[in-house]
DNA sequence: AGGAGTTTGTGAACGGGAGAACAAAACGAG
DNA sequence: CTCGTTTTGTTCTCCCGTTCACAAACTCCT
């Protein structure tokens, strides 16, 4: 194997390939336990449901991880990217409101296998106290600061009830929360320097229905 | 009032836009509540989490809906949005999957205030059978042609692990339906006129993971 | 060793969306 | 009625992202 090119890790990548990434990643993953060491832009890109000019565009920014004439090896180029990304190290993260939707959230899986680790479950209703779910007590709203600066979470989920998210959002900037994803249809005031990214069901349904809506129209 | 240009609805709206309307009506839908009955572009732009600028020319799309110098009618506007949208009529909806997440998305009541209605759980476990979720009787698999002609569904949600995820949406497709929203981290194979949309709790933290890791990388 | 075939990495053209800026329209005060 | 104020609707410019197309680079076969 030839010296591969890998840039100054300073450089920004661009949003939209940022948000490709993992999409590269489980694909990688994928083919990686059905056996294959390599793959061509045209399969990879294949498998990820995007242009394989795209796909190439996107990788060029974290390098130059490819042979041409060949292709990407599988485990190399699975592992730069999940470098790249931040899922080699391990992410401690808060779940707050355990309701329907945090219920799913903590038994959901996918959260361990990436690099995610949930370190607490709360709740502000007291019936819920002492709850174990999957595997994790629930415990109080409170208890937020504490356990936020003893795992050092940078990460936090709201799965309250809409009234609740803002200010389940202020505690947890408050304490040192820099990064939210937010399942509440409500749009939060965070300060600039916290991300936050929304998971909208309702909005999805929607952008749906109106394209059935145009189908139907033109039928 | 005086008259409003409502364009002919065969303009196609551009899809930031219609990404966008949802949140414009959830916000009317919040400012009606509080009893504000006229707002202006930079107020609802606010409430949005956008720039007003954006806001205007989204809703230019639609027709010419506020009155220069006054606002907007926040009904008005409410119900135009809402017409365009397609979410003045009622949608039948399908979930396959009635695990964490579909039992979660079951007891979602966002669906209902919409315009959803879910008219049939369908999982291909024999256990789940006849269990009641959400006051909605979890029925086999087997019954999705039969459900989908019956209620003219249009729309399916899959909430099944990823292995079964393209299984059950080539038997949606089959049977007539047109908009696929996919929780199941799979790339879905569908025919050109099949909409599917996505959401991925996975790919989202792995987003912020990585906007983590350079907030602390500079630090 | 050389040529044919393959596939990457990237320059360039293109399209769409974001935001600034402003003219047109409505309203109210005098 | 007229003028000043407010706010919309739209134009214009810029930027980001997508896609095409191709030279560079690598492999394999003869
Ligand atoms: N269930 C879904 O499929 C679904 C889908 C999309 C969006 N959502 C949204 O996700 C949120 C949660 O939905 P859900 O169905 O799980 O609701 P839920 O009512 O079942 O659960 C909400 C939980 O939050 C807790 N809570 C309330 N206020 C709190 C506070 N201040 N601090 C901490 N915990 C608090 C409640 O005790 C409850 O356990 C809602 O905003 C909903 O709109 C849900
Ligand atoms: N739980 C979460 O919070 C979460 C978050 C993001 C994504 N997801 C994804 O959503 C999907 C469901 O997650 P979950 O936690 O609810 O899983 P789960 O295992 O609890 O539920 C899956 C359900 O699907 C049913 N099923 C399996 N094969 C089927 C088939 N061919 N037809 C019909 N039903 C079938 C199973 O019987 C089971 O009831 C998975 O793909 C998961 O990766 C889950």
């Amino acid at each position: 194997m030839t010296a591969r090119t890998s840039p100054d890790s300073s450089r920004d990548i661009p949003e939209a390939t940022v948000a490709r990434l993992p999409i590269y990643l489980r694909a990688l993953t994928t083919l990686s336990e059905q056996g294959t060491s390599t793959c061509s832009s045209e399969e990879l890109a294949g498998a990820a449901g995007v242009n394989s000019a795209k796909l190439r565009k996107d990788l060029s920014y974290l390098g130059s991880y490819g042979t041409r004439g060949v292709g990407y090896d599988v485990e190399y180029l699975r592992y730069q990217i999940a470098r790249e990304i931040g899922v080699t190290q391990d992410w401690p993260v808060v779940i707050v409101g355990i309701g329907n939707l945090g219920q799913a959230l903590a038994n959901y899986s996918g959260f361990r296998s990436r690099g995610f680790r949930v370190v607490a479950l709360l709740d502000a209703d007291p019936a819920r106290r002492d709850e174990v779910v999957a595997g994790i007590e629930v415990r109080p709203f409170d208890h937020l600061e504490q356990i936020v600066t003893d795992h050092d979470v940078a990460i936090g989920v709201i799965a309250t009830p809409a009234v609740a998210a803002q200010d389940v959002a202020d505690r947890m900037v408050a304490c040192g929360v820099t990064s939210i994803l937010n399942f509440a249809p409500i749009v939060l005031a965070v300060p600039a320097q916290v991300d936050v990214r929304k998971v909208d069901l309702s909005i999805e349904l929607q952008i749906l229905a109106y394209h059935e809506q145009r189908k139907a129209a033109t039928a």
